[in-house]
DNA sequence: TCATCCTTTTAAAACGTTTTAACTAATGTG
DNA sequence: CACATTAGTTAAAACGTTTTAAAAGGATGA
């Protein structure tokens, strides 16, 4: 049923060999032999056995895109980056959600480690994962090329790694809201690089830490949502909030909003990571920007770099990107 | 480097057949031998080579999923869905994202035949875009199965379809509205099913069909956007739109508000999808529920059923999900 | 006419598994 | 003891390509 290289070279009379060498255009067949082969694949509607050519090639034309899920904005743009950029070459992706669970991860490392892929881009899984470096150091080292994007290596050379300075972020946001004439400023999130930055800002402006304003939940619209409730509670809030993340901070502004509570007005609020969706979002969420199309097309350039057998600049090891601040209207100056 | 089956053969003194048959637990070996060379492998941490598998087993354990984008919630969270059911058989997706785009679709198509995969998803790709039907067609009867997701078949004898009820969903919602006393009801979309049911709600109603209230763009914020811009110069104004999804109507709403017209008390909106963020959107947005992740499981069980070899029962040809309106907060009483 | 050198073609090996069929050794049976 | 049966092992084929090395054919020149 499905036409093999054999059916071609049968009816055009000549070995697979010579079918093989003039479908894949060599100098050494002669042209009328040329023009035959590819007339009858044509006819035929020969397509060739891409397990086969994996086999022979040791190489799938495919790469590992490992994230913690699909159903967050901001994955979703960084994959998008990503495959845009290496469909160029004609990689396809594989899609490897661990939905934040480490021995998920294991399994896709393992997979990678069978061949299926031909290199693999590893994104954050959320700072309290356990997490398998080891293992991907020895995948990186002893099979197929691998990038960092938001992640933390324990080997530049080996492992490059793409990341934004995410530090820098929570610096800024915090140092905004300061400048806004806040004092009482929170902080919603894991433990993280972000919550560091926050807490130089502050201790910098000579305020002291105050760790009924720092809550931790999941970096997500609801654990955005358990906060603001938490926050509701409270005897004395804080007068502004610095997000992990833009749903988080989406979530607290909409259980705050339902309790009464208005946003900018009693309280401001500072996301992260710049999604789409906060551009639009009532109100607009000031945030901090992250490259992420700049830093997932790079992270794609640099696989196919390695992939190509190509040494990676001693430059390119590790990239901060910088991030920004984008104030739009979940901010405002403290009104006492 | 690689270990590979002839080195646990080797290492544990038997043949490369004996060694694969102990490996996948045959029980023609002898258990002595069984247990030397799994403990060998495991010595040797051998990992099957995928590539070889997928030539001799004809398989990939990978499935292709089309959709026309990542950065579209709606799709993420069917990805998600599918994803969740087909790695229960230790299935990995191949992401093909084709931006609205036909030829990229065909590409796809290509590769599929290729041998690449096992089986395929091809979800909805937005109404205006060329359809390959024939191709595809073509695919299902040759190659590997293929299963569709809210688009339509040409033979669902040979490629079934999970769909849900849009055309009632936006009767549901048309109808809605006019209960809350609106009369001079919009649409705002593609000419699609959609439409279609908004059509006959109102013309069911003894309401008249206003093309001035009937808006094409974009299925995007963007697209909303643009919808909002126009109503707002609009002398005479309809009280309430349905949306194509909830992504326009997010954009219809930003536009408003920003052009001082207040959602619901001005202007009634309901979307379509209730993708996540709806529910938490500045007003909760009235919406449309499609059963997303039922749809995502239900098409991933399809798939491996049909790659499993079995037959599907006819009951299973086409199924049609209800819809469900979902009444939040960007809809009110018709004030006068 | 024969050696030499291209050009073109092809047989065969390789990729790393699975699987079939054949083989060997051991056991059971009349 | 001869024969059939069973258990265990393995050689070899197969999957469908690419690639290498050898072969074949043709032209050139001495």
């Amino acid at each position: 049923m499905v036409i093999t290289l054999k059916d071609v070279a049968d009816q055009a009379g000549v070995s697979i060999a010579t079918a093989s060498l003039a479908l894949n255009n060599s100098s050494k067949v002669k042209a009328e032999t040329f023009r035959r082969v590819h007339q009858i694949a044509q006819k035929l509607n020969y397509i060739p056995n891409a397990r086969a050519q994996a086999l022979v090639k040791r190489a799938t034309k495919t790469i590992g895109l490992i994230i913690p899920e699909m159903v967050n904005p901001f994955f979703a743009e960084l994959t998008q980056a990503i495959k845009d950029t290496v469909i160029k070459e004609s990689y396809n992706i594989i899609l490897c959600c661990t939905d934040y669970k480490s021995e998920e991860e294991v399994k896709y490392i393992n997979m990678f480690k069978s061949g299926q892929v031909d290199g693999a881009i590893f994104s954050c899984m959320g700072d309290l994962m356990q997490k398998n470096d080891e293992m991907v150091l020895d995948l990186a080292k002893n099979y197929i090329p691998v990038v960092y994007v938001e992640r933390d290596s324990p080997n530049h050379q080996i492992i490059p790694i793409i990341k934004s300075d995410l530090k820098d972020g929570a610096y800024q946001a915090t140092k905004y809201l300061i400048e806004l004439g806040h004092r009482e400023i929170g902080f919603v999130g894991q433990s993280s690089e972000r919550m560091e930055g926050y807490r130089q800002c502050i201790t910098q402006h000579q305020i002291a830490l105050n760790q009924q304003f720092i809550f931790y939940n999941y970096i997500t619209i609801e654990g955005g949502i358990a906060v603001g409730k938490k926050l509701l509670k409270l005897v004395q809030r804080p007068t502004a909030l610095v997000c992990l993340n833009d749903e988080m901070a989406i979530g607290v502004i909409q259980a705050l909003t339902h309790g009464g509570i208005q946003v900018p007005q009693d309280i401001s609020i500072i996301g992260t990571d710049n999604i789409k969706i906060s551009n639009f979002y009532n109100p607009p969420l000031t945030t901090i920007n992250v490259p992420k199309i700049k830093m997932g097309k790079k992270a794609g350039n640099i696989l196919l770099k390695l992939m190509a057998g190509q040494k990676l600049p001693v430059s390119e090891h590790y990239l901060l990107y910088p991030t920004e601040l984008i104030i739009r209207q979940s901010t405002a100056l403290l009104s006492r």
